[in-house]
Order: structure tokens, then C-alpha cells, then sequence
DNA sequence: TTTTGTCGTTGACGAGGATCAAAAACTTCC
DNA sequence: GGAAGTTTTTGATCCTCGTCAACGACAAAA
């Protein structure tokens, strides 16, 4: 089974790097020609797990992993296929989704810049993952990572503090799907988009939405009509602008209130 | 934010102990007067995280924590309340819920022998455990679990396999709440719940319920009403027998094909 | 340019489950 | 044993959201 964490969660569990430890993650090593790891070039590099290495454990890492680039739209790995890497995202989105047999689908998260995926060992893969965006992530063998893991006590800890609050995202998400309204689904899901962004691009009321409607709509357990109507009556009522690729909040204390725990 | 493990899981990650481990991990120390860990009387202690420890380990621990009984309709803790141990269940069953202001509830759970609760460290609880039947658990105090969490990285492994395992069931819970019909939620439940007492008490038709119909439709995101009715339905249908205290499931085939994957 | 496909929006209608109300069954406690 | 409270069941009615259908906007392909 795999696990997603939050990039702003890294940030906070393992502390804002300085920019000396930084330098020293980069210069610990010779970049590797490709295939391997690129990352001197990496945007979160100072935000991902890998800065709590050592240069000598990212020696380590580095031989394990590799970057890799995904298309929009392409399959970074499938619901019941055999799980053989532990991905970092570091550019672009992802959708993250279970299918029934008959083809209902639920989305189970959106995976962002810094979001880890398959902490867990599970053999084959609990959901899909695709990207909504242009993507990149590190890819690291899974035994190579597990035996990395023996060794790391300090990383484990760091990544069972990142599943633990998955986990709570996770039950936050029960809450939304089993007891709120579509209108407060709506609400829950563009306050958290915009927290997400915001903690990495800083905040702001222009929310990107990468996925379509019917990916929201599959997230919320709504259908994509619901969720149109939702958010043209929100637009109609001043609450949203929708704009291309998104939308832009302008009365975000009413959806806070419309979301609030 | 409080993580809740799966006892069967346990067994899954330690490895069924044998005799030889278990006489080892009592006869490792003096048990203490109350209070203290009682483990020489512990109903799961084969089962339960404490057998992945030494005998040194296991006097370590043994400072940290203590047993403690409750009442059924007691509060083990409290949504918003400070969070000051870990604890493990190791007999009886909880309820953990989540509260939203206007008195509408989700279940997040139901944990059972065996079952870990408040491995995260958030600063206070997500949500409230109460106790369905009388309840015992082993608590620890979290400074020194967490202490201890640091020092034996073989522990830490499998708390985070744990954890792990405890986000793909809560995934699991999103399909049901987002995707289902009320009637696949109840046959989902009724499914899951035989899946977990089978684990504790090896396989059975008989199916115990502890909580109300209430927590049921909290739970599923349904209501009493709509809970009752399904199940007196599937009972008209002979799907099921509603027995004091839980149901009888006569149907197994017919249940899991509601409930599949 | 036209064609094709995907995505978003809107409307009409209906069903599944919520809500409201009340009685029955079961517990708990004198 | 009876009284009071809780839990479960059942019925009648309502309403939110799903379903079905059609159209418009936009992008990529021909």
C-alpha cells in the first residue's frame, strides 16, 4: 500500500535546512550521468526527505534512484501491480485513485511537489497513479530503500511521522466524504487545495486546479454534474471567480466556515 | 494525530512468536505492583507489539507504562484534549469518532484487541476513544515511548508498517464512503468486521456488534434509520440473522460480492 | 477549415436516503 | 416488579443529489 506525504510536513518535521546543509547534500557528490539522480537541479531538493542525509547516506540513495519524467496523462504506477519503487514527486501532480470492478472510481488524493508515494511495502499497489501534469519524480528500488531504512533510523522516524499525519489526513477526508454536503465538499476541497499551494508557492486566493471536474467529483463523492452546479452557484454568489485552471477565492472566510473542522 | 493498528497485522509483522520469546519477555522482569504493566496476565502479549522486544527493552518499557481499565461508556481520551501517552488495547473495543460543531459525527474507526492508538505525535488528539465493552489498555507515556521509538529502530520499523497498513484500511474506507450504496456499506462492514474477529477468535459466522446502530451509520456515513432498515432487510432476505448482540451471517457469498473490491 | 474528442455547463426528472414521528424492544436502576 | 431511559424498528414524507440528455467551449488532429 502505498503513502503520500506532504511536502510542507517534510518541512516541518525535519526543520528548514540552511543553506550550508544544502550545499553540502550537492557537493557531497558527483552528479551521475542519466539514468540516476539529478539533484543538483532539484526544485525541492532543501524541502525533500533527502536533505536529511548525510552526503555519505546520499551516496547511498543516489545509487538506488533515479530521476524520471512523466508525461501528462501517462501511468506512474497501476492499482494491482507489483510495487517495485518508492516514488518522490518533485514537479507536476498527480491523481491518485481506486477502481471498482464496475468502473465507479474513488479518488483517494492528489499528490503535489514533494509528496512521497509507497512508504508502505505492500507487494502490488492499492491504487493507481497518473499524472494530471507534466511530471517528475525520484524513484528508488524498494529493497534498496528498505535496507536504506534499516539503516537510517533517523529518516524512519522522519517518514513514520509523515505516514501518521497521512493517516490523519486520510481521516479528515472520511469526515468530509461521510458528513458534509456537497456545498461544504466543494468548500473543504478549495480551502485545502489552496493550503496546499500555499505552502508552497506562498499564499494566495488564485487556487490551480490541475484535475478535471470529474476528478474533484470523484474525490468529493460527487458527480461531475454536482460539482459544476456547486461551483457556478458559488460563482455566481461571489464566493469564487472560476478562471482557466482554476479558481480564485474571494470570500475565503465564508468557505472556511462552510469547511471548518 | 492517533494512529490505530491492527492486531492481526502485528502478528502479519513480528511473525507468530513462539513460546520460547514470550516466556522470555515475561520472565524477563519482576511484574510490578500496581500501577504497572501487568504483562504476565496480558490476554495478547503473543500478539501484541511488547514481544518485539528484549528482555532489557521490555524493563525499559515497562517504566514507561502501565495498565489501565475503563468502564464501557468511559472516555479513553478526548477530540482537542492534550495528548500525553500511546496505548495499546488489549481487551474490549473502542469507538473513535470525530466531532464537527453542529453535533454531526464520523466514526473513524472501531479498534480491537491488539489495536495501537496515538503513534503519531500530534500536540493533541484528532479524535475521541470511548469504550464500547469494558476496555484495558497498556499506556505510555509519549516522551518515553517516543524516546524509546529512537533507540530501537526494529520497533520503530514495524510501528511504521503499521501505520502504513492503517492508511491503505482508511483509503479502503474512502471508496466505501464516497462509492458505495448503503446497502454494499453494511454488507462492506458486516464483511470487514467477520475479517477482524476471525483474526482474534478464527473464523465464524457469528459476528459480534458492540456499538449501536448509531456508530454504525456514523461510521458508513448513513443514518440509524437507514442502517436499521438495511439490515432488517437483509435479514427478510435471509442475507442474515440479527442475534442479540451482533448478527449471524448465513449469506457469506452473497455479502462479499456486495462488498468486493 | 472541418472533424473529432474531451470537458464543462445546464435543465428536467427521479430515486435513494434523510428527516420527522411514534411505537416497540431492551436496559438499567430503584 | 415497575419506571425511566436508551436503542431499534417501522411508516410517511421530503429533498438533496444522481441520472439522463443535450449543448457549448475548447483543443488537437485531419
Amino acid at each position: 500500500m502505498d503513502t503520500l506525504v506532504d511536502k510542507a510536513l517534510v518541512e516541518t518535521v525535519f526543520g528548514r535546512l540552511d543553506a550550508n546543509t544544502r550545499v553540502m547534500a550537492c557537493n557531497g557528490h558527483k552528479a551521475p550521468q542519466s539514468p540516476g539522480l539529478d539533484c543538483c537541479d532539484c526544485e525541492i531538493k532543501d524541502q525533500s526527505v533527502c536533505c536529511a542525509l548525510d552526503p555519505d547516506e546520499f551516496e547511498v540513495l543516489e545509487k538506488i534512484g533515479r530521476s524520471q519524467g512523466y508525461p501528462a496523462k501517462s501511468t506512474i504506477f497501476e492499482q494491482g501491480r507489483e510495487a517495485g519503487f518508492v516514488y518522490n514527486l518533485t514537479a507536476g501532480a498527480l491523481r491518485l485513485s481506486k477502481l471498482l470492478p464496475d468502473g465507479r472510481r474513488q479518488v483517494v488524493g492528489f499528490a503535489m511537489p514533494g509528496d512521497f508515494l509507497g512508504l508502505d511495502f505492500e507487494p502490488t499497489h492499492l491504487y493507481t497513479a497518473d499524472a494530471l501534469t507534466p511530471a517528475k519524480v525520484c524513484q528508488f528500488s524498494r529493497p534498496g530503500f528498505s535496507e536504506m531504512l534499516d539503516d537510517k533510523p533517523r529518516l524512519l522516524r522522519r517518514l513514520m511521522n509523515m505516514a501518521s499525519h497521512e493517516l490523519a489526513l486520510a481521516q479528515e477526508q472520511m469526515v468530509v466524504l461521510g458528513r458534509r454536503t456537497a456545498e461544504e465538499k466543494i468548500a473543504a476541497f478549495l480551502v485545502g487545495m489552496r493550503k496546499r499551494y500555499g505552502r508552497i508557492h506562498g499564499p494566495s486566493v488564485h487556487v490551480p486546479l490541475p484535475m478535471t471536474r470529474l476528478d474533484i467529483g470523484d474525490y468529493l463523492g460527487l458527480t461531475v454534474e454536482t460539482v459544476s452546479r456547486m461551483m457556478t452557484r458559488m460563482a455566481r454568489e461571489k464566493t469564487i471567480v472560476i478562471v482557466p485552471d482554476g479558481v480564485r477565492l474571494l470570500d475565503v472566510q465564508r468557505l472556511e466556515r462552510l469547511a471548518e473542522v
